[in-house]
DNA sequence: CTGTTAGCGCATTCAT
DNA sequence: ATGAATGCGCTAACAG
């Protein structure tokens, strides 16, 4: 059933002589079926089936000036965090025909600045990138590249073009004045070391009033991570009562950490995470987190790129999606129950 | 700082003329420099460098049939299993010059097979999937464009070309064989339904010699599924002793199920994952589990495509990698300690 | 509705 | 060591 045609796969070229027609019509028929006649296009499509015809998009790229890829760059895909911004941005970009080239920047903007310039020699028709392009020097060259880009998952009123994300800074006062409001004294905080959370931190301790004890855990970070960073913490204070993580899977270290101490949570310690990963809701106890809608955030920089690769106008070019805390058992006054929110 | 050139960006053509030489001569000293007097390449880069040129990969890829993108299928990001995969070969590309573009499947043959399609568009010099190819046109399809493809995360002694990967029902094989050591009578399976799963799944039975209750739940795998799982199969034998799970994810929940029911893991209830999982080993009580070098899957798909690539040769077209079951305390006898392994 | 002409930006022939 | 010509496969212009 195979060792057919070992040799060179089928051109536009052949499709069209196999139907009998110039090459140009065979094209319009394929891509664009509105102004050719429907005998034509029956015909050229038995012939392209026949043929195993596969359009090669780097010639109608070259040619056409949309090469039907998008970049989408991340620090990192270990980083869980982003999944579902990168799943839908991938989802939505295919059903408009788009496809994702991925790019990791390692939390490096030597690395980021290098990827960046790889990514803009492939033509791309947009770049979505997590977070904001540190270096000057290649947030100059994406505006001069006339690619849109969206960065995303952060807030500025500087974009380099488009921006979908949502201000660290106040997810950071909005968990702060949440602590401060359940009076707890003796406060810790387990973060990765990576400016968006070194952000959130900022406006935490600014929403306190006061310096704390913290834990900094490199990327990526994890249950593990977490469990050594609130060993890190009652080092520093014995007393501790509650902390703020970085992140969900932090928590649940810093909670599984907590229990195999004796401590119960949140009875003895309350524990806070950031994302609203999946598992947070269903745990036992569940954990307290920030909501941030990763999904929409995807979405909507899908649309951002489509909308202007068809010259549609944008409405906005600056998107705040916002955020949500989400009081669960882990920062609650009791914690016995089944775990479903 | 900007609103320098708003208009077209640099081509080869125009750093050939600003370094006043021909325009193969500007190619030669930028990719292959050789071959070039050391005065002409300087020449040619510092020219570069001033008109910020950036080299256009579609058009170098469309002459020279090397697009340097590689195309990397998972069914869904949400799947975790495949993470470490994805990030390792995205990585070992990238230090060989690569590109990775993502596709994902849904788990759906039909959107694979079109997926497949427009990756062959694009003319990758590789391919790598996550599992195998189930259609046969697909197959055959692939195996006529030439282009490289390894197929991942399972086996078969005939691949469309060559593959990395393991052997599901041996790990089911050796979960059931490690159960029937441990003399449990009560056993049920909580099963993702997708292929592989019930691979291992059938394994499992085959080394129990005997149908037990499953609980099927649809992908992705998460926790929540995994508590409604174990809700199930108690409703199916309320004296369940042990449950073997397709992943981590569902273990887990499985594990939080029972607690929030007063069930001691493993004293009442022993669980077992599959993928260790980064959280698994430290949890408490931590998660027996198989453990699959993902990573070196990764690695070995990225070689034998640049290797392909490189007309180097193949040693091996299929390369089994092979898996190793870990006993953690959710299987053992006591689930007291740390939780460290 | 269809065809002819031209060229996207680069790298592979050849030649010098 | 350097250069001139040619064409990868396709689509945007125009023409008919």
């Amino acid at each position: 059933m195979n060792a057919d045609s070992p040799a060179k796969p089928a051109t536009l070229h052949d499709v069209a002589k196999a139907a009998g027609v110039s090459l140009i019509t065979a094209s319009r028929a394929l891509s664009n079926p509105g102004i050719v006649s429907d005998k034509t296009i029956a015909k050229v499509q038995a012939a392209a089936e026949a043929t195993g015809y596969i359009p090669n998009l780097l010639a109608g790229g070259l040619k056409s000036k949309r090469s039907l890829m998008v970049a989408g760059i991340v620090p990192s895909l270990s980083v869980l965090q982003f999944l579902p911004t990168v799943q839908t941005l991938t989802n939505e970009l295919a059903a408009a025909g788009y496809q994702l080239i991925l790019g990791q920047t390692q939390y490096d903007p030597a690395v980021e600045e290098s990827v960046l310039n790889t990514m803009i020699g492939r033509q791309p028709d947009g770049i979505v990138i997590t977070g904001l392009v540190r270096s000057q020097r290649a947030r100059d060259r994406l505006r001069r590249s006339g690619i849109p880009v969206v960065e995303t998952w952060d807030l500025t009123d500087q974009p380099i073009d488009m921006l979908v994300g949502f201000s660290h800074r106040k997810v950071g006062e909005a968990v702060g004045a949440y602590f401060m409001g359940k009076k707890w004294q003796h406060i810790g905080v387990a973060s990765g070391d990576d400016l968006r959370a070194r952000m959130r931190r900022e406006g935490f301790l600014a929403a306190l009033g006061r310096e704390v004890p913290t834990a900094l855990v490199p990327a990526p970070s994890s249950l593990e991570r977490g469990r050594l960073a609130l060993v890190e913490l009652l080092a520093s204070d014995p007393k501790l009562e509650a902390v703020c993580c970085s992140s969900d899977q932090l928590a649940h270290g810093v909670m599984v950490e907590a229990m195999a101490r004796g401590m119960r949570v949140p009875g003895d310690l309350a524990v806070c995470g950031f994302g609203n990963a999946d598992f947070g809701a269903h745990m036992l106890p569940s954990i307290s987190t920030v909501h941030v809608d990763g999904p929409e955030i995807g979405r909507l920089a899908a649309r951002l790129i489509v909308d202007r690769c068809r010259q549609a106008p944008i409405s906005k070019r600056v998107i705040d999606v916002g955020f949500r805390m989400i009081e669960r058992q882990s920062t609650a006054g009791i914690g016995t129950s089944s775990g479903r929110t």
